[in-house]
RNA sequence: CCGCCCAUAGCUCAAUUGGAUAGAGCAACGGACUUCUAAUCCGUAGGUUGGAGGUUCGAGUCCUCCUGGGCGGGCCA
């Protein structure tokens, strides 16, 4: 709708162009239609004639008189109005919004597609939390942000790949398989040492528990040295597909699972820093190769590849992003936690560097969360085994609730989740308000069968009948589902859908007090049944788009 | 010392990307179940958008400075 309106407009701007009563102008991208936030001023608003004074040299509100008398009855307007300042406003007819719900209906789960991706290619890459530990609660948000994000952009018309990256090479993976190995012996009644650069958490105890059952004492004459390799490889299996185990359950899907060791394995970091060195922009130092960032917009050049020979991680993300871009993405999406946010300059340094536009990639940086039980704040930290897991939180608060807290907040904003609240308090989460109304809808559903009625085929149901002005506005916020969904894809902001369905599961519960839906007049209740079955469905659309269920019933 | 992020109602957060009179939920107070689910609804109250300037038709949103909080600034990841 918006673009009907933008696109009739700049239509009667060239018209009008034509007949000479305005100077040839570009028309400016900047002009928008919005949505007034007063009913009072219309449907949809348009800011042309503001921000066309300026360059036309010429009052605004002239300007959109103009405006207003070319476009005629272009379209089926109920009116259009200056006010203010110079705004149009346009007011659509009822019957234009009755008729919307038929088209809404034809769509049925399509509802809320649209072609503003234009078949983009995207490669989204999120939780990619090292296999050390299991996942605690800020990888759930980051899970839940990245893949909601997926779910919006195949909505909006981009191709999506999600994918996660295994960091499963470098010291953290040797101390891994150190820690299982110094609580096998533990295991065996050995008293040993525990270093501080040990994982600390009982999970390694388990995984060591493991191997005693399975392999009894045969490592435990064998040195470190002799076995670190096994128990690295058991450890990080084993992490893995628990990780692997609490996305599924979290409804998190990945389609590429990136390992790290691949890209030492096929050489392809080296060969990348050969590449760059040949491009002259590589150099060595105090024993060490560096990558000449600086040139690309970073602050200070970075190590590549350390005295000791061994290459630095962000070597491995330089190769990781260069494969990325080779294997033809348009956009790329990296989710981290703030934390990282040092780390933007570089990454994009290196994407400068083989001559793509940064912007290319866009990174979302997720603010950490705050976990707070009994009042207090729990510190976090995986190596010290101190967490929440994010599977702890599923099981006390479930899947819901905890995905829609998540897809409740713009990322970067900092998030405080209040585990007693979410645990014994869950009533008070959004999520129920929202799954709430699709319950009832469904339950009007059940009750419409006793009594006889079913769902009314399109040519049976008189739509005009739906006149009470919190039909109307219901049909209105329906109708912006397509382009709530293309906001939040465009802006990589997910959030934005779990307010428009919270908005909307209101105007519902709202109407369901004030009126029935199966009622006494037959006609009237058939095309009531409608409105439900639409709003149903816009519902259900929505809460798919956050991985929310839409239950039956409550 | 330098850089990035945040600051909006008592609390948790929005605000269509610079639009018109800044909105929801929770908490507080007062009401509504004989009718499709009260996990709901109606009403009341709650604000100098941290502070000061600037840009313009128009600023919570943009620019500068200040205050307060978070996070970074390694040949760690």
């Amino acid at each position: 709708m918006k673009r009907r309106i933008k696109k009739a407009i700049e239509e009667a701007y060239k018209e009008l162009v034509k007949k000479k009563r305005f100077p040839d102008d570009d028309v400016p991208s900047s002009h928008l239609i919005s949505i007034p936030k007063q009913e009072q001023h219309g449907d949809y608003a348009s800011n042309f004639a503001m921000v066309m004074a300026s360059r036309l040299k010429m009052p605004p509100r002239k300007i959109a008189q103009e405006i207003v008398s070319a476009l005629g009855d272009s379209l089926d307007f109920e009116k259009i109005e200056i006010a203010g300042p110079g705004f149009l406003n346009f007011f659509i007819s009822d019957t234009f919004w009755q008729n919307s719900l038929n088209n809404i209906r034809d769509l049925g789960e399509h509802f809320g597609s649209s072609d503003a991706g234009a078949g983009k290619r995207v490669l989204v890459e999120f939780v990619s939390a090292n296999p050390t530990g299991p996942l605690h609660v800020g990888h759930g948000r980051g899970a839940a942000v990245g893949d909601s994000l997926c779910r919006v952009l195949k909505k909006a018309g981009f191709q999506v790949e999600s994918e996660y990256y295994i960091n499963d090479v470098g010291n953290q993976m040797n101390n891994l398989g150190k820690s299982v190995y110094l609580r096998y012996k533990e295991a065996f009644g050995e008293r040993v040492d525990f270093p501080d650069d040990c994982y600390k958490g009982d999970y390694i105890k388990d995984i060591a528990e493991g191997v005693k059952r399975e392999f009894g004492d045969e490592f435990l004459k064998k040195d470190l040295s002799e076995c670190l390799d096994f128990f690295t490889k058991r450890a990080v299996d084993e992490i893995f597909s628990g990780i692997k185990e609490d996305l599924r359950e979290f409804r998190v899907n990945f389609d590429n699972w990136f390992s790290e060791r691949t890209l030492h394995e096929s050489g392809l970091i080296e060969r990348t820093i050969e590449e760059l060195k040949e491009r002259g922009l590589i150099y060595e130092k105090e024993g060490a190769l560096w990558f000449k960032t600086s040139e690309f917009g970073d602050e200070k050049d970075r190590v590549v590849k350390r005295s000791n020979g061994i290459l630095t991680y962000f070597a491995a993300d330089i190769a990781y992003h260069r494969q990325k871009i080779q294997r033809g993405y348009d956009l790329l999406v990296d989710i981290w936690g703030a934390d990282h946010h040092g780390y933007v300059p570089r990454v994009k340094a290196a994407i400068k560097a083989f001559g793509k536009d940064e912007d290319i990639l866009k990174v979302l940086l997720i603010q950490l969360v705050n976990l707070i039980e009994g009042g207090k704040l729990k510190a976090m930290s995986t190596r010290a085994g101190e967490f929440v897991t994010l599977r702890e939180v599923i099981d006390d608060v479930g899947v819901d609730a905890t995905r829609f807290i998540f897809l409740t907040r713009k990322c970067d904003s900092h998030l405080d989740f209040d585990l007693d609240l979410a645990k014994t308090q869950s009533q008070e989460n959004p999520v129920y308000y929202v799954q709430y109304a699709h319950a009832r809808l469904e339950s009007v559903f059940r009750m419409a069968k006793d009594r006889g009625f079913e769902l009314p085929n399109k040519d049976e149901a008189d739509l005009s009948l739906l006149n009470a002005p919190e039909e109307i506005k219901i049909m209105k916020v329906l109708n912006q589902f397509p382009e709530v969904v293309e906001g939040a894809a465009l802006n990589l902001e997910p959030h934005r859908i779990s307010y428009y369905l919270t908005e909307l599961a209101g105007l519902l519960h709202k109407y369901y007090t004030r009126y029935r839906f199966i009622g006494d007049d037959p006609l009237l209740t058939k095309a009531r049944l409608v409105l439900a079955h639409v709003i149903k469905i816009v519902l259900k659309n929505g809460l798919e788009l956050l991985g929310v269920e839409a239950p039956e019933r409550m």
